[in-house]
DNA sequence: TCTAGGATCGGCT
DNA sequence: GCCGATCCTAGAT
């Protein structure tokens, strides 16, 4: 498992970092882990995509101001909800966006909460298509990942990601952060 | 209180 | 490729 000190660090190096690793999700329902193969950087209040840009501090981002390691899920849209890890730490609130990955194991399981009729590859495609496979909603929002014990850790990819296997991107869904939007934040796994 | 808009998804053309 | 669903969040009043 990762331990607090990963993402204590900062945000693009964790954001990289994460490529290849799993998401691991324990909980009664069915255990399911992803292999990381996309994410994006949020770089705090002085990013104008970011949710605490300009030091915005509310009950929804409250989890990015705390200590890092911990998970922060918000609903997007009414109706899906995102997964970020939340980086550096005390009082800086930045976070990483986990935007895909891949299925490693229960597959099945992620299946049956995906519904039946989804393409294997879109599986888990998508931050809301992510949060659906691993069962993650809002309540998981202020999630310790450090804890051995949760329902939800990361742990170090098997093998290891090299730099010329990663794409540098913009990000998504974010035109309204003006020139911010073009900001190279976006890593994804070359496929 | 009210209102505009969103770090998306999936079905349809 | 286009478009509607759907409702929470944050800022304005």
């Amino acid at each position: 498992m990762l331990p607090r000190g990963f993402y204590q660090r900062p945000t693009e190096q964790v954001a990289l970092d994460l490529l290849g690793c799993l998401l691991v999700r324990t909980i009664d329902d069915g255990a399911v882990a992803v292999r990381i193969t996309e994410v994006e950087a949020y770089l705090g209040i002085d990013d104008p995509a970011c949710h605490t840009f300009g030091g915005r501090r509310t009950a929804r981002t409250e989890t990015m101001w705390g200590e890092a390691g911990f998970a922060y899920v918000y609903l997007i849209y009414g109706l899906h909800s995102c997964l970020n890890v939340v980086t550096v730490g005390n009082d800086v609130p930045e976070a990483v966006l986990i935007r895909g990955g891949e299925p490693v194991m229960g597959t099945p399981t992620i299946r049956r909460r995906r519904g039946p009729r989804i393409a294997a590859a879109a599986l888990t495609d998508g931050p809301g298509k992510l949060c659906q496979a691993l069962a993650l909603t809002t309540i998981d929002d202020g999630a310790d990942l450090c804890d051995p014990g949760a329902p939800l850790v990361i742990r170090d990819g098997v093998t290891p990601v090299g730099l010329e296997s990663v794409e540098r991107l913009p990000r998504v869904g974010v035109d309204y952060a003006g020139s911010a939007a073009t900001w190279p934040l976006r890593f994804r796994l070359r496929r």
